[in-house]
DNA sequence: TATAGTTGCCCACAAAGTGTAAAAACGTGT
DNA sequence: ACACGTTTTTACACTTTGTGGGCAACTATA
């Protein structure tokens, strides 16, 4: 269990976001490196420890033409980049990255994710949009759930 | 990797477009060659460092005449041509190349994209759509993104 | 040779990005 | 509940980058 949780940061007008500190102390200690690849997914942005995303990137060569290896390479290689933090633990994200992400202009609000090996950046409202439809599926779901342990 | 990234720029009216100022760093630090072969592949438009083209060009040449490397010639060697930059980071793209990318007239936004070792250019709207229809398709394959770390 | 269109070069302005500092908010422990 | 240290946000100054426009040189056409 790497990142773990849910923040509501914010972006400055700049377009930098702050990464919760806990999620930093993560990759200090754990990756003794603090660079972030972020990429575009499902309408949010990805960000993974360097060391995660290459693991991810010789998986991805690896694999034979095909298309769905072009599709990953086109959405969710091409597209990423490194983010550097500044001193106050922030990253800067391009304006394509806010762009796709729906964090254009006036929007400041985002929630930061822990998910295992990776930190997912969303809108605030596409995120809490996003849960109610999780919670509708869920309560059609309950002896699932129930037997899962919940 | 090379180039990286997603930059939503735009084209003048004199089809001048911008080449992010991340990219022109890696042509003068890796490279150091400011030029670019740009030639049309696949509905958008493909700058190839100069050095990294003319690798292009011998695996092409060594090639045995084939109906594939008559198709390559027309298709993908003959088009090329070197576009150099302004002083404004710049390229001057012909007519021709403006045609075959969907770049007329009054379309202004274009989106440039890192591909490791060349830089593509697409209408922005057309690229948009491509992404769009790559991300249903993954939308089909989660257990298979999951094996590859995504 | 006149004309219109294209190309390259230059400048200038606006937008975006970067860095630093300080204030506000938050959480922790006493 | 209070004080303290940490974290996040705001604010501002400065630099870089992107975009638009003017102008002159060149090209092609008639």
């Amino acid at each position: 269990m790497l990142f773990q949780g849910e923040f509501n940061n914010a972006i400055d007008a700049k377009g930098r976001a702050s990464i919760p500190a806990k999620f930093r102390d993560v990759l200090s200690s754990v990756f003794a490196d603090e660079r972030l690849i972020v990429t575009q997914n499902d309408g949010g942005l990805a960000a993974y420890p360097v060391q995660e995303w290459e693991k991810v990137l010789e998986k991805v060569n690896a694999m034979d033409a095909s298309p769905l290896k072009d599709a990953i390479n086109l959405a969710l290689i091409s597209p990423a980049i490194e983010c550097p933090f500044d001193k106050q633990g922030r990253i800067q994200l391009t304006k394509a990255q806010r762009c796709y992400a729906g964090l254009e202009s006036e929007i400041r609000e985002i929630v930061v994710v822990g998910s295992i090996n990776k930190i997912m950046i969303w809108n605030r409202a596409m995120h809490a949009e996003m849960r109610k439809q999780a919670e509708n599926l869920l309560k059609t779901e309950s002896q699932a759930l129930y037997n899962l342990g919940f």
